[in-house]
DNA sequence: AACACTCTACGTACAAATACCTATTGCGCA
DNA sequence: TGCGCAATAGGTATTTGTACGTAGAGTGTT
């Protein structure tokens, strides 16, 4: 690493980012670093600074890792992002990736594998927890028969919400100025792409896709 | 904080603690610190090594903080422990009280604040996270009238979790050995007891409640 | 002995969800 | 221009869940 290497550290948790910065900061090698707390603070940030490398939380409020990551690589093409993400869950990596990460991290790696992702990020090279790995590699077959997230559109991820609320179709109709019929089909669908059989199956399925939180 | 201060940190994410374990040792004080990553392991230091204060993560591997606080302040009854939570869930800290934390920090706490924690149970004081206490005041009055997974039987427990893996009531019955009817009651007891609705709240209520992991 | 509680079970009725149909509109892509 | 797809909506039938009754057998407590 040069010293002129620039570092940006995106994370909302005050505790994991001042330790990261800690750390980062008492290497050997002394890179610049700027730490921010949501994807729409880099963003501010990189109106004036732009960062070689940016180590980015996927989870955080106001704009997470994702989107933050896709506005990044429209403007800043050549930043490399590293994610830190605290679940090995697969549609986060390969959305990440999709958005343009080029490292993928567990947040329970150790401090050396973030050394080593910088170091083969700034080589052009990619990096990847070990576990991530494995887990790529076990869903490297279901993957192109499993529906995942993004094979429901966004109104039926709208009517997913909202049964996970504990609505009725009859409600999710009325808030959504809808036909009954119309929320019994998209719920239909959404069975039928995720593959579940009944409600309970749905929210499992909404709460380990993100598309609701506990 | 005097010099003999001896600290137990325990989590199971590499980062945070390497991170956290760095923020404490460049304090102006300097406690004697020693950092393990789950609950089993405090255990096994204990053997040898008592800790005044431990920053206690909750949801651990092997064995989970609530656990291992209860086993700590079984044998060691002076020891003061400081939950370390990623969320704000209004049974972690309720259960981790009882368990014996005497703090209750969330980890996108600042670090002055775990310095401000460890200060105050040094002085035999509690500490909560802002956050908390806010959380603690809104659930003040509800908490009389709402049940917990304490207020459901065994039986209903487990019918409750086999309709969080998605069966139906007649699948349950099957498995059960009894009648769908029998079923159907326990369920309907179930959803007067947690107050909801339908089956989508009473998924959430399980994973909000522990009684089934997504 | 009286009481409380759990687990069991059934009757009945209605509400909601599931399943398999068809069909129109509008929008973007090849 | 034609094609696919998302969003809308209805028909009809069946299964499942929700709600409010009752009630016996077993267990443990006062």
């Amino acid at each position: 690493m040069t010293e002129s290497l620039k570092l940006a550290l995106v994370d909302d948790h005050d505790l994991f980012r001042e330790g990261l910065y800690f750390l980062l900061n008492n290497q050997n090698s002394k890179p610049e670093i700027k730490a921010v707390s949501n994807g729409q603070e880099l963003l501010d940030l990189q109106a004036n600074w732009q960062a070689d490398i940016i180590l980015m939380d996927i989870e955080m409020p106001v704009m997470n890792g994702i989107e933050a990551s896709k506005e990044v690589m429209k403007k800043y093409p050549n930043t490399k992002i590293i994610a830190l993400s605290m679940h090995a869950n697969e549609n986060y990596y390969s959305e990440m990736i999709d958005a343009g990460a080029k490292a993928f991290l567990l947040k329970n790696s150790s401090f050396e594998e973030v050394q080593q992702a910088i170091e083969a990020v700034m080589e052009g090279k990619n990096f990847f927890s070990p576990e991530i790995l494995e887990s790529i590699i076990k869903n490297l077959n279901r993957k192109k028969n499993q529906p995942s997230k993004s094979d429901l559109t966004q109104r039926e991820v709208e009517i997913l919400y909202n049964i996970c609320k504990g609505l009725s179709n009859q409600e999710i109709a009325e808030i959504l100025f809808i036909s009954k019929r119309t929320v019994d089909k998209h719920r239909e669908n959404i069975l039928l792409k995720t593959q579940s059989k009944n409600t309970a199956a749905l929210v499992i399925y909404a709460i380990k896709n993100h598309i609701f939180e506990v």
